[in-house]
DNA sequence: GCATGTATGCTTACCACGTAAGCTTACGTT
DNA sequence: AACGTAAGCTTACGTGGTAAGCATACATGC
């Protein structure tokens, strides 16, 4: 079997591993785009076929799916969140938020596998905490802390959606760089306020119960 | 070229045009799913050949592009907004996500082809004018409603990912048909739950501004 | 009626993808 | 040295999007 056998006994040493092929896939991901994630390219980036992939993962899915769990755990490692459930929660949400802008070709990743519950629970117990701390039962706390996390998935898909990122598309206007930075620039500034406004809506609303 | 081209003058006469492309594709999306969307499965739904397509849309990505602009169109075009622009937003939140519901498979579609604005706009110029006549200025409406968009569809992802849709995966647990619907029955009701306490918060967030 | 122009649809072909099957290689153990 | 085992490689299949060129069916002008 594939994955995880007991390295106990003998058998040919493997040259790659499972968080090398993550690795990998995060590294085509971010510089080539989410078309070029494919098992061949990824191979080629570990100095290794593409069938060779499937001896560590089951499929091309699998590998999404590392990434995702990956690139979000990573995410929130060293989430210290502060003393009140609020500020956690807008903590929780900028640490998110930073991985995704940073990563802007796995948001559809994101937004299409679901990151698994093993990976988000421990990474999310000290912010079960603050919530707990205060008297807020699990349940409505749970869903105050999904509810901001699709919000702000949401808003990235939004955001990184609106401009696909790799590809080349404006053609047209002949204003210089430095009209175009400073456009990039006032973008940027938007959707930041749009997301901290949308953010601190929510997070009042619930305080508001 | 292709598309719009004006029936002025002779040439063949097409046996399909945009709006039925669209609809064969909507139907394949809702029947087989996302990955039979394919050229030739839509071609042989209309009763035409996969390269015929070409002639009125330029691709793929056009015709999933046009899916989602025609699902967000027809679902918002009967929007009667009630007096308050409060009770507009959470009506267009509910018109969406029962869209998205009804296309658990459009979902994935919605996250990653942003709606056109000039499909978007004219949608939702009902329910700016709520906005405006409670003297909310127009940057503000639109970071309200898009705010709510992008949690409604953040949250429809969470729920219909969760849940792949057609594929069969539950073949451990022996439970019959009764339990396995009451199964079902409560977790639409937890995802209803939880998306009208995130829009409930979000909507007082923005009340208490 | 017939030639011409034009838009539509079809056929063929190419290349890239995911991955199934079977073989080879490089280790530890006996 | 012989064997068992796990990793990697080669080959091949089916399917996808789509580029190129041909066939078809209409309106128009003679």
């Amino acid at each position: 079997m594939n994955q995880a056998s007991r390295p106990g006994r003998g058998g040919r040493p493997a040259q790659i591993s499972v968080d090398q092929i993550t690795a990998a896939a995060i590294q085509v991901l971010d510089r080539e785009g989410l078309d070029a994630l494919t098992m061949r390219r990824i191979g080629s980036h570990l100095g290794v076929a593409a069938m060779s992939l499937y001896r560590h993962l089951p499929g091309r899915d699998a590998i999404l799916s590392a990434v995702v769990n990956h690139l979000f755990a990573t995410a929130l490692a060293d989430l210290d969140a502060g003393p009140t459930w609020s500020g956690a929660l807008t903590g929780f949400a900028a640490a998110y938020r930073r991985m995704l802008l940073e990563h802007p070709n796995a948001v559809p990743l994101l937004a299409t596998h679901p990151v698994d519950p093993d990976t988000a629970v421990p990474v999310l117990a000290v912010l079960l905490e603050r919530f707990t701390a205060a008297g807020v039962a699990q349940d409505e706390a749970l869903i105050r802390i999904q509810s901001v996390g699709v919000y702000t998935l949401g808003h990235a898909l939004a955001q990184v959606g609106a401009r696909p990122g790799a590809e080349g598309e404006r053609a047209e206007g002949g204003e210089g760089d430095g009209a175009e930075a400073a456009q990039d620039q006032a973008e940027l500034d938007y959707y930041q306020r749009w997301f901290d406004a949308g953010l601190q809506a929510m997070v009042t609303g619930f305080e508001h119960r």
